[in-house]
DNA sequence: TGTACATCAGTGAACGCGCGTTCACTGATGTAC
DNA sequence: TGTACATCAGTGAACGCGCGTTCACTGATGTAC
């Protein structure tokens, strides 16, 4: 271990500790970007869309309350950020199961898990009016999860979300899980204690026994093209 | 015509009468309870959830900011009544089709042309967190919309909500409509103009033809018994 | 039919709060020469 | 390598706002006798 950690440092943080003495925090955060979308993660998180403030932020980030306007230029902005960040990380699950197992089924109880331990992450990224939709980065993100789906149903992606009607079966599976989720987790099942809300995955199961494209990919599925 | 319109009033109404002179209003208004409801409800429908305040209903009321609270006790009790209104609406109107056609699609027709009318209020009756869930009221409109679906579904309606697998085909078909409208209304689809919109109810139908239990009902169906 | 009185359904002012955004500012960084 | 200077990324105070709720109050209603 060397003596000096600071002195193994590089770059502008190397220049940081020249300036800071003792504890001081610097003038400059180095990556506030990063680290209020961070702190916004959390509150939507913890408190849903509804708990989330602007202010609340940049207090969690530990920085005065106009500092976001910088980054973010208005509320909307930083929460475009943080519904990008839901889709990304929704995306990355859903390619990591399809990766094992590429079925209308499979990515159902992905979906549903997500709802289930994530509530607030989705009610924002459903919550289109809090944000700007319009946002290239989110669209991707989005359109990345529905190719998942899309491959798992029909066995190949469409490059563009909606337009003609070969895509509903897709739309069918997704509505579904999107639904059930959905009503998971607004309580519209009264499920609300642990072992009500394990056995939500069971009826999704059951539920999707009644869509006939689920039934025909329950066979051990090819791999997902990527 | 009557030479005084007054004399003809029968009741508390003929009481207030004698107590108010030109127009000035009464100091007990007789209906605020109805009034406010009805004021919350059009703040709902014009701004959705988020745009609705007490006091915003208690001003359209034409009522001071305190009033709510002598029947309403706080918020959540007048977004409770609201959400019963709404409840009670959408129950109507299913029970309406179905009483001229009972089928799955039929009912899925009339939840995605609700949720396309009425958004702002589609989406508080789903914002479970802003209302009393457990509100009785509630709860019986919210039963009997349920068991116009069960009924179209399975042929038969329960008498309560969840509990066992045999429900699944009902909630099958609950969910693929309720994704479908609530994606559709969060612009998932990216469905805006006019033209667009009214595609949906075409693509809707595709997706239901993917529900095998929607197609075994697509024959003339039963009527709906009461 | 009249009267006393409890109860009900309003008022209006105030409380304290948190919000998003603007503003003039300043400390720190990066760059041209 | 040093210096001048533009630009960037923060601060902190303030603005104006609307919110839900409480409170002491009062006008109107309904009821017991």
């Amino acid at each position: 271990m060397p003596k000096d950690l600071n002195a193994v440092k590089i770059g502008r943080s190397r220049k940081r500790v020249g300036a800071v003495t003792k504890e001081s925090k610097p003038y400059h955060h180095g990556a506030l970007r990063e680290e209020l979308i961070r702190a916004a993660v959390e509150i939507v998180e913890e408190a849903g869309p509804d708990g989330f403030s602007l202010r609340a932020a940049a207090r969690r980030a530990g920085v005065s309350a106009a500092a976001p306007a910088h980054h973010f230029g208005d509320v909307r902005g930083l929460l475009t950020a943080v519904a990008t960040v839901g889709f990304r990380e929704f995306a990355d699950e859903l390619e990591a199961v399809s990766d094992r197992q590429a079925t209308v089924i499979a990515v159902a109880r992905v979906y549903l898990r997500f709802a289930q331990k994530r509530p607030g992450m989705f009610r924002l990224m459903w919550r289109t009016s809090a944000f700007h939709l319009t946002d290239e980065g989110l669209y991707q993100a989005g359109l990345r999860a529905f190719r998942v789906l899309d491959q798992a149903v029909r066995g190949k992606a469409t490059s563009e979300l909606v337009g003609d009607l070969s895509l509903a079966p897709t739309i069918a599976a997704w509505s579904m899980m999107h639904g059930f989720s959905a009503l998971a987790i607004d309580q519209a099942f009264f499920a609300d204690d642990p072992a009500e809300l394990a056995q939500l995955e069971v009826l999704l199961d059951a539920v999707f026994s009644n869509l006939d494209i689920a039934k025909k990919a329950a066979s051990p599925a090819p791999t997902r093209k990527r």
